[in-house]
DNA sequence: TCCCACCATTAACACCGTTAACTGTAATTA
DNA sequence: TAATTACAGTTAACGGTGTTAATGGTGGGA
């Protein structure tokens, strides 16, 4: 019997990907605040403990929620980057993805950003293990570089600068998933509003 | 005996403000995520249940807490505006201000925005109950259409930009707090980069 | 003196994340 | 073939959470 633990593999990661996949239907619906194990376990009609066989705890889980939003980001990024030739262009294309998808996940993006310290571990373990999420923040620093120095943004350290650039973005998404069902001003009009700014104030 | 329910009255105001008072102390401490009612009873010396005698709820004892924050951060806000006559310079040191007010107070910061929905209520209810935080946003929106109007910055909606300045520093002011203990770029030196580029981006 | 209002408490409910100990089954080895 | 081992999945439990209902005690007013 070739491939008996094989198939046995197998079937755990498969099990492992349901599991995930459980988990990121109960979390876009109830959002991250009533997210919890044992609901979780409910709906995958096993007992709670099980899903510990699989992650390590709840934060593991959540890890890999995140990752698959930040891959499909990624993938976004890059397609805009080889699709659009001048950096600046990108840049401002980017930036608004960004925005857009932020808001169209609220809930993982909280869960990114805003569980306490620890789905994405220390701010140290963030920038020493390899996660797609560091390699979206990775392309995003290049391009800003990129645009200094092709004399599209002025001079300035480009750690700082994609700190900011990214802070700003940041800021709205969170202002307004944060602010659901709310009478605010239109999305796109205010991503413009603020990306055309400060790409103006920090033209070159 | 006269005043004798006042002295009652007053009495109860005063274990209220000690509740009150060792809850921002336990909060500060522990921060948001470790902060719980039970804790905070062992530290005054009473059970769980006395607690509810003073506040409805959790979210009503955070809701207080918050408040104090916003009645400094207002306070220095109309401090800057009368010493400043120029309102563009007073918009500009009132964005530096509420960085560096953020900054420095992350665990309340964090409960006033991050609390699933609930400290401040539905967005409804926070547009419609007066309160400081209320107040401290309506002054940042009179200075902001204040700087339209005499040209500071250029010709829009207000409300829209209102919006967007605040979300910018909001976002600068969250990135930092949630990511404590990093080597982040110099913070006054975001906040400059932030601002002036924002407000260079949006002069008329 | 009796009663009532009120403060504070205990006990309990319904959750939560997580660990330890146990069960049954299927594969491997003697 | 029989014994053993590996392992998936379970139950029970621990220690924690916010909150409510019922209860105890105490002091002021009638």
């Amino acid at each position: 019997m070739v491939g008996l633990k094989e198939r046995r593999i197998q079937h755990k990661e498969q099990f492992r990907a349901e599991i995930l996949a459980a988990a990121r239907e109960l979390f876009s619906q109830e959002g991250y605040s009533q997210f919890s194990m044992r609901k979780l376990a409910a709906r995958i009609e096993h007992s709670p403990t099980t899903i510990y066989l699989y992650f390590r705890d709840k934060d593991d889980l959540l890890f890999y929620i995140c990752e698959e939003l930040y891959a499909a980001f990624l993938k976004a990024v890059v397609e805009i980057r080889q699709a659009e030739p001048d950096p600046g262009e990108a840049l401002r294309l980017i930036l608004h993805q960004y925005i857009r998808f932020g808001v169209s996940h609220p809930e993982q993006y909280k869960t990114v950003f805003f569980t306490s310290p620890v789905v994405y571990g220390s701010p140290d373990s963030f920038m020493t293990k390899d996660t797609i999420a560091l390699r979206s923040y990775r392309a995003f620093l290049d391009l800003i570089s990129e645009c200094i120095q092709c004399g599209v943004l002025q001079k300035n350290d480009c750690n700082m600068l994609a700190m900011v650039f990214w802070s700003a973005m940041h800021g709205l998404v969170t202002s307004i998933i944060f602010t659901r069902d709310f009478p605010m001003p239109d999305i796109t009009l205010m991503a413009d509003t603020l990306i055309d700014g400060l790409l103006k104030g920090h033209a070159a």
